[in-house]
RNA sequence: GACCCUGUCGUCUAGCCUGGUCCAGGACAAGAGCUUUUCAAGCUCUCGACACGGGUUCAAAUCCCGUCAGGGUCACCA
């Protein structure tokens, strides 16, 4: 039975890295029928916090990673304790004493060559001459990273240890260790890193490092999910577009790549969008409900329900990250529009009353306001007037949303409503009398 | 500095194991155009890479060696 384990400490939120180890992790468990656990190395007692946890657990299920066992590390003291007791007994361990008193137990490290099969980098040799004696348990008692992790993995019966590449230089002191306890081996798998546009590890500087940061920004976890999968992984012919389940049939370990890549958030936004225009928009709809009700754009429990879906319709195509339907379809929501300046120079400098006061007029004939008719009656005036449609469609679309860009006129007209549109049109009408001085 | 890992378009990658079908394919980005309603959507096209140097071979992105470059780790942090 195959049993992996994503291995956080908590003394951060849930970054890009982590969910793509915990990914990988998750994926591999399905992919062989096994099971996936889940461990808070909660150690430094510190750093880490309890917000963190919950963020963390958070983040996993957002991502959809369900753990079948859960364990803290602060819960195992006695474990670590018991085993380096073990090591004492045997001799391959000693304490030493700080110059305070307290003790610590220190483990004894062997000259010897240290090989390693890993199953994505193949073997990799080290030399244990070069490694000196490694603390097991610090003198406050407390158990050390490299120490507790073996204990934990090989009391949990771990098969497969897969994390990032920086955990390379830990593995032949887990694997002296593995040894000196009589354990036996589990496989190990390292994944390359995830590095910033800037070549250096992924940091804050370089863009949003938190799993809930992408949450915030609307991305959706599906897309997230399947862009972290594309960064060290490929199931070939040209396939991008993966989801989850397909993905645990055409994962395998060996096919992940060994090189760094470079998280691209230009990429991220296609990928997303990608997934934005096939989402249900019910669910759209109640990821955006909050953000709507804090811009007061909509009051909870008395807004229109299909009003505000048709809404998301209308701009999710469009949309790289869902919360840019807040700012985009703004001009729904509010009285007083927001009329971007250069749109406004280069579209409504040039006085166009009459051609306002005329496509009002048809408006108003319309004994059916929807969106065939507002064009046909729209199609009509302007081969009356014998002029192009863009000339008047632009000037349009600023003075009723106050931007150049959106979804298509006529829908903007329907879904605006008829006295809507006439309020923002009569604003750019200049009124005869007081224009003939 | 020592040890370890890695090196295909700007970015993610396919191809590498099992040399020839690769003057290297796809995607994102960028640029150009089309869409007689915009683009941030859609469609079309363009630009663009085997790190370098030696081998081996009839033939190398693919195998071998070296160089260089990038990254990671060297804590009583995890």
């Amino acid at each position: 039975m195959v049993r992996v384990r994503f291995a956080p400490s908590p003394t951060g939120n849930l970054h890009i890295g982590g969910g793509r180890t915990a990914l990988f992790n998750w994926l591999f468990a399905q992919s062989q029928n096994g099971k996936f656990i889940l461990r808070i190395e909660d150690t430094d007692q510190l750093r880490s916090k309890q917000e963190f946890v919950d963020e963390i657990l958070f983040s996993l299920k957002w991502l959809g990673f369900q753990w079948d066992e859960l364990y803290y590390q602060s819960q195992r003291f006695q474990r670590y304790r018991m085993h380096a007791d073990k090591l004492l007994k045997s001799g391959q361990a000693y304490i030493e004493k700080s110059p305070e008193g307290k003790e610590a137990v220190i483990f004894k490290v062997n000259a010897q060559k240290i090989r390693v099969s890993d199953l994505i980098r193949g073997e990799i040799e080290f030399d244990a001459g070069l490694i000196k004696d490694q603390v097991l348990i610090k003198s406050d008692g407390t158990p050390t990273y490299n120490f507790a992790c073996v204990v934990d993995d090989a009391e949990t019966n771990i098969t497969h240890i897969i994390r990032g590449d920086d955990h390379i230089s830990n593995t032949p002191k887990q694997v002296m260790l593995y040894q000196a306890l009589g354990f036996s081996l589990p496989n190990f798998a390292h994944l390359p890193l995830i590095m910033g546009m800037d070549g250096g590890r992924l940091s804050k500087r370089t863009g949003a490092t938190a799993i809930s940061d992408y949450r915030r920004m609307g991305y959706l976890p599906e897309a997230l999910i399947n862009y972290l999968l594309l960064l060290s992984w490929s199931p070939g012919e040209n396939r991008e577009i993966i989801n989850k389940h397909e993905a645990i049939g055409l994962f395998d370990i060996k096919n992940v790549n060994k090189t760094a890549a470079t998280f691209d958030l230009k990429k991220l936004d296609w990928m997303n969008n990608q997934y934005l225009k096939n989402a249900d928009p019910q669910n759209l709809l109640e990821e955006l409900l909050p953000l709507l009700i804090e811009k007061k754009y909509i009051a909870e429990g008395e807004f229109d329900r299909a009003y505000v879906l048709d809404l998301i319709k209308l701009f999710q195509a469009r949309l790289p990250r869902l919360n840019d339907f807040v700012d985009w379809a703004d001009f729904f929501f509010m009285e007083e529009i927001k009329i971007d300046p250069a749109a406004q120079e280069k579209f409504l400098s040039k006085d166009l009353s009459g051609e306002f006061r005329l496509f009002i007029a048809e408006l108003e004939k319309l004994s059916n306001f929807n969106v065939e008719n507002i064009e046909k009656a729209f199609r009509d005036l302007v081969s009356k007037l014998n002029i192009e449609a863009k000339t008047l469609i632009h000037p349009l679309r600023v003075a009723l949303t106050g931007k150049t860009i959106g979804p298509g006129l006529f829908e903007i007209i329907y879904y605006l409503g008829r006295e809507r549109v006439k309020n923002r049109l009569s604003k750019f009408i200049v009124d005869e009398r007081s224009n003939n001085g």
